[in-house]
DNA sequence: CTTGACCTTCCCGTGACTGGAACCCTTATG
DNA sequence: CATAAGGGTTCCAGTCACGGGAAGGTCAAG
């Protein structure tokens, strides 16, 4: 398979295909005529990663799950410390986020928003006076 | 005053502020041997600039911020666009993290995680085997 | 024989810095 | 006077996970 029929098969773009290669993830044979072969075990490998990218796991994370994935003998405790960790990043991650939604939202509520130069929002960057009174 | 005072005071990291300045955001004037001078307001606005970055504004938002900042007729609407956009970026954002959390979350929930090779995380990323049964 | 859709490699750009090398300026101390 | 410490300076490279685009080879159809 080439791999153009690839990338519509993972949804991968090839540029992201030829990348995982790069930098030793998936390692297609090679046609006479220089093209990348993929077989089904390559495009079951390349699902594998397109569906841990999109749960934001790094690619190292991908190359370490692939690894265990791969062997056999693997303990399923060290795949879920890998999620584990993960799933902490994103939980920090969202907090983060929701502190930095809260506070504009307030700020955005409290700007009334027509053509005068008065300005929450701008008033709270520039100093931290944060709305006195 | 010197990079370093001026970083101690914002927050900001030497190299960040330099950056700022690479980038056109802050210019500072310069002394004789060549050191980076600060004057109050320079400082103000590394202020302006780490606190609107803290809120998670990219940095050419951050430069149209300081524009409208240091413009006395702006109109609190622009200013408030660029929040409510902004805004809007973060609610996508947390909801994509909030979808990953989820399905990890019952990944791991349901992983055992111990010394034995079964693992739904890992039938989950190889074939979407959502744990039938 | 040409067209067009594929494929190849290679290099640069992204965002917002961070690390490090190699060097200059200033002050204090032996 | 030498030197060491602790500022500062420039410039280059790396990060992460690709994406854009150039320059060119390959293949099936008309």
């Amino acid at each position: 398979m080439n791999i153009g029929d690839v990338s519509t098969r993972t949804g991968l773009p090839a540029k992201t295909i030829r990348y995982y290669e790069d930098i030793g993830l998936v390692t297609p044979d090679r046609a006479g005529n220089g093209y990348r072969r993929f077989s089904p075990a390559h495009v079951h490998k390349l699902r594998f990663l397109a569906r841990a990218r999109s749960l934001g796991f790094s690619i190292e994370e991908c190359r370490d799950l692939l690894a265990l994935w791969e062997d056999r003998a693997r303990a399923s405790a060290d795949v879920r410390a890998i999620a584990n960790q993960h799933l902490d990043r994103i939980e920090a991650k969202i907090t983060e986020l929701q502190e930095m939604r809260d506070t504009l939202a307030g700020l955005v509520r409290a700007c009334h928003g027509d053509d005068r130069p008065d300005c929450p929002i701008l008033r709270d960057l520039e100093g931290g006076t944060p709305k006195a009174g």
